[in-house]
DNA sequence: CTATGGATTGACGCTGACGTCAACGCAACA
DNA sequence: TGTTGCGTTGACGTCAGCGTCAATCCATAG
């Protein structure tokens, strides 16, 4: 199996996959052409990769499950490694509910503080969008003290 | 006041206060050197602007309020452009954490699935971050059908 | 006179996970 | 002999919100 099949069978791009190579995660044979060769473990990998991505996990943080099913184990959560990259995950998931809860109040709070002094206007079509944990972490290189608001 | 004092005075550095004014959120009047001047108004917008950041408003979600301010008003919620604002981030909000919980349950029903085939390690300090909702959508530029877990 | 401190503009860097060219090679089909 | 259609590498672009120089200017203190 060559890039493109690969990339289509896993419902993402050759780029990407490309990309994931050049970060270690795909280990990649080359054919007499030069063309990069994949087996089903690939295929295998890619999904468990693109799984967890799907839940807001980092790529880097795949590695451990990546690394689990390169090492034979039927499962890319059958080692410590990568369970102890689910509760990391957990961990993070209830802090930033957490943090969610507490602004929605507050943000909820402050709309009907304003909504009593002048008449409200009209219901109107909402886009949500949202973030699952890792990814562009705002920028927290200023040093904090310690109890901070994390944005 | 020139604007070394008014960052210090908003908490915030003087890049952040020139990037706000290429953005067109202040309005800057210069002196004879040159020199931006400020006003307390424009701290007052300032504080409006870092305190919906820290909420995890996007810069751009805060033009309405300082608008608002400068139109004179006392509050940047006075204004219905800054409630529709707030109604469109509880919306956000409640989609965002609504995805994380389920995330978080399958999340955690995947941990305690594989804990039961193998005796689990030792508890580790976990580091928490969290993303409150707009920053970096996570590139949705293929167009998606319809239903689609949101990364 | 010069050092210091703050101001100015402009421009590049950074983070993550890719998208999007460009310029090319290689094979099969018409 | 094109011309598709896949593959290759390399490099730059994207999004936000600034950080970090660099070179220069201005005024005041010594």
């Amino acid at each position: 199996m060559r890039i493109g099949e690969l990339a289509e069978r896993a419902g993402t791009t050759t780029r990407t996959l490309r990309y994931y190579e050049s970060r270690g995660l795909l280990t990649v044979a080359r054919d007499a052409q030069g063309y990069r060769t994949f087996g089903e473990d690939d295929l295998r990998v890619l999904r468990q990769i693109r799984a967890l991505r799907e839940n807001g996990f980092e790529l880097e943080e795949t590695r451990p499950f990546v690394e689990c099913l390169r090492a034979g184990h039927p499962e890319g959560d059958s080692c410590p490694d990568s369970l102890e990259v689910y509760r990391r995950k957990l961990a993070e998931l209830d802090a930033c509910i957490a943090e969610l809860r507490s602004v929605r109040e507050e943000v909820g709070a402050r709309l009907a503080r304003a909504e009593v002094e002048a008449t409200a206007g009209s219901p109107h079509g909402p886009e949500p969008r949202c973030e699952l944990a890792p990814p562009n972490p705002v920028p927290d290189t200023r040093q904090e003290p310690e109890g901070d608001t994390m944005p």
